[in-house]
DNA sequence: AAAAAGTACAACCGCAATGAA
DNA sequence: ATTCATTGCGGTTGTACTTTT
């Protein structure tokens, strides 16, 4: 006795989207916001599953996404965070603003992946290396105190959308060139914003609550949560992670060899529940 | 130049979580 | 407490594009 399907499997269009349904989404939600999915194709008279509005917008249309290759830096920090919280890509994403978790998970998939591989590989044989096992309980001993943490902090409300107008106006912009050099034809090759000259504020990203242990040389401390020390985000004595700590979080050893290195826990906005502790 | 193989990524699917009735 | 519609998430697929043969 399953559920009904989101969306009539008759008449609904899928594949990838036209110029045209980008601009009627997103017009759409410049008018009445982000959400209530449900009511967006009948609203709009798009040929559409809610699911798919909603995907489209989350992953593509929505403003702050930046698009194009991945830095090195974004490329260690998703490399850490899934030595810590494993495939669990919407938190992954919460530290990366500007990417969606869609895209995060292309990237691992295509190309970390096979990157750690090779360099795991490289690793195996090494006499001082630490072994599989050794390094996935540390994984989970970190996942565990970084879920304990999470407990105990403030939750924040995830930031609303910013505005569309810029959004669409880089639609438009690119919609109206890309409409002069190729014909009317059904089929599109690619949405027009998938250019890689999308976003400004680069390097504004912080993080939402943070968390520090008291100190990192004593592993045998780490389940005792009552000498940490809690920031909320918009605590003004918070240390600013991302500039400094976070850099030497990622920096100061390879990630693949020590996901534990343990000096500070950035906490996330979890959208969903917490990883339960033991 | 053409075919085959490989790659990248947008989009779909199914399930779980959530919240309202 | 239960049901059910809706939303969110992660795994997977389909296909356009690129590179190699």
């Amino acid at each position: 006795m399953g559920r009904a399907p989101c969306c009539e499997k008759v008449g609904v269009k899928k594949g990838p989207w036209t110029p045209e349904e980008d601009i009627v989404l997103v017009s759409y939600i410049q008018q009445h916001g982000p959400g209530n999915w449900r009511s967006v194709p009948t609203n709009t008279g798009l040929m559409r599953c809610s699911k798919s509005c909603r995907l489209r917008w989350t992953n593509y249309l929505r403003p702050g996404i930046k698009r194009g290759n991945f830095s090195e830096h974004e490329e260690k920090m998703i490399i850490h965070l899934q030595a810590l919280l494993g495939n669990r890509w919407a938190a992954i994403a919460s530290y990366l603003p500007e990417r969606t978790d869609n895209d995060i998970k292309n990237y691992w998939n295509t190309h970390l992946k096979k990157k750690l591989l090779i360099t795991n590989h490289r690793h195996h044989s090494h006499p001082n290396g630490k072994g599989q096992w050794e390094r996935t309980l540390q994984t989970d001993i970190h996942t565990a105190k970084q879920a304990l943490c999470h407990a105990l902090s403030l939750h924040s409300s995830p930031s609303p959308y910013a505005s569309s107008t810029q959004n669409i106006a880089r639609l438009l912009q690119n919609w109206t060139t890309t409409t002069t050099t190729t014909t009317t034809t059904t089929t599109t090759t690619k949405s027009p914003v998938s250019n890689s000259n999308s976003n400004s504020n680069s390097s504004s990203s912080s993080f939402a609550n943070l968390c520090i242990p008291p100190t990192s040389n004593n592993s045998s401390s780490d389940a005792d949560t009552s000498s940490y020390t809690f920031f909320h985000q918009d605590d003004e004595t918070k240390p600013n992670l991302h500039d400094s700590l976070l850099d030497k979080w990622l920096f100061d050893d390879d990630p693949l060899l020590n996901p534990t290195q343990d000096l500070f826990i950035p906490i996330s906005p979890f959208h969903q529940t917490p990883p339960h502790l033991f």
